[in-house]
DNA sequence: CGGCCGATGTCTACGGTGTAGACCCGCCGG
DNA sequence: CCGGCGGGTCTACACCGTAGACATCGGCCG
């Protein structure tokens, strides 16, 4: 990984954090570097690889932001921890987010099977905790990758459906919603 | 709306539909109507104005459709068949499904209030079976729009995870994976 | 030291995009 | 008859990704 690669790469992430990764032109990354947009080519296949590079790197920089940061053992409160970092990077960069969680990129990991073997720093967390709940006897017995994919995906597809318009709510209001239905779909799982 | 205009949107809705929204060029459609790419803004104001036409006219016809099918009265029966409904259109013209569901577009209907009036095809639907699982006592009482969101943000995450490669299954066994994880969410709300 | 080679960057060009602005023509109501 | 106007065209601009040929320069090897 050359100098110059690590300099278009942050900034193609600016960019992409800014304004989304449909004002990351060729041409602009280049003048914002001081190069020709040709000059790109030496450090990264085409644009496309460009941008997956860049939305590995916040990935993986996620992954350990959240792996690190000290959780409750108890279960609702993990829950909503989690719940409360996955808004905090959906609203707070939104653009990534897409990126990272939402667009087709060849990469990305696949459920069951990649997610299972540990490799997400997101669905792994969630499971855990919803492990340590069924453990302890307070979840019913069942496949935690299943429920833990159900939670993630409730709330993807209300991050989803907010940022396409199609819920009407401030910001607050649909944090507390978020929060208001996950816990009735965990309430759901109790035994 | 002009003949010339209906043909443009259907030229456009069948590009749209066979090949995503991206594919829609103005030339090309001027093309397909043996006209220039000028000619459309006759017609439309831009290419914007266009596909939001032509996924205005998808919207009220999926709407038609599904209100007119045959319901079960059966709570369990009920939901699935929406689940299939809405599988059915996800599957068959996920680029429409894309269009019409995800993508910000001015005009989408917003959650709660103007689905609470009855304006959406999908969730309303949604909303009357549960409402019904409610008055007969099966589920416990609750906010019927708030359960139906639940259940069509849930599915909707699920879709835009497998149309952007999270899920690493055939079409048939997301089917069944959607079925059970929509089965179980209903478990989780009975009395 | 001479030669070479790989990495890096530049220049030019091609084919694609949406669309602004000026123009033209044929029809229809006054 | 004639003015307006709806529909269509032509040209041009400003972007885009990127293929291909070329220039430059640092370091390594004989």
């Amino acid at each position: 990984m050359s100098d110059t690669a690590t300099r278009l790469a942050a900034i193609a992430r600016h960019i992409l954090v800014t304004e989304g990764a449909g004002a990351v032109s060729m041409r602009r990354v280049a003048a914002a570097a001081g190069l020709t947009p040709m000059s790109i080519y030496r450090h990264f296949e085409n644009r496309d690889a460009l941008l997956k590079h860049v939305a590995d790197e916040c990935f993986a920089e996620i992954g350990r932001r959240w792996a690190q940061r000290p959780r409750s053992g108890e279960l609702e409160q993990g829950i909503a921890e989690l719940l409360d970092d996955h808004l905090d990077f959906a609203f707070g960069q939104p653009r990534l987010y897409d990126f990272v969680f939402t667009e087709p990129r060849d990469g990305a990991r696949r459920w069951p099977d990649e997610f299972r073997d540990g490799g997400s720093p997101s669905l792994s967390l969630a499971a855990d905790v919803l492990r340590g709940g069924i453990t302890r006897g307070e979840l019913r017995d069942d496949d935690e990758w299943e429920l833990a994919l159900m939670f993630a995906a409730m709330l993807h597809g209300l991050i989803q459906m907010y940022r396409g318009g199609r819920i009407g709510l401030p910001e607050d209001d649909l944090r507390s919603l978020c929060h208001r239905l996950v816990e009735r779909m965990l309430n759901g799982f109790r035994v």
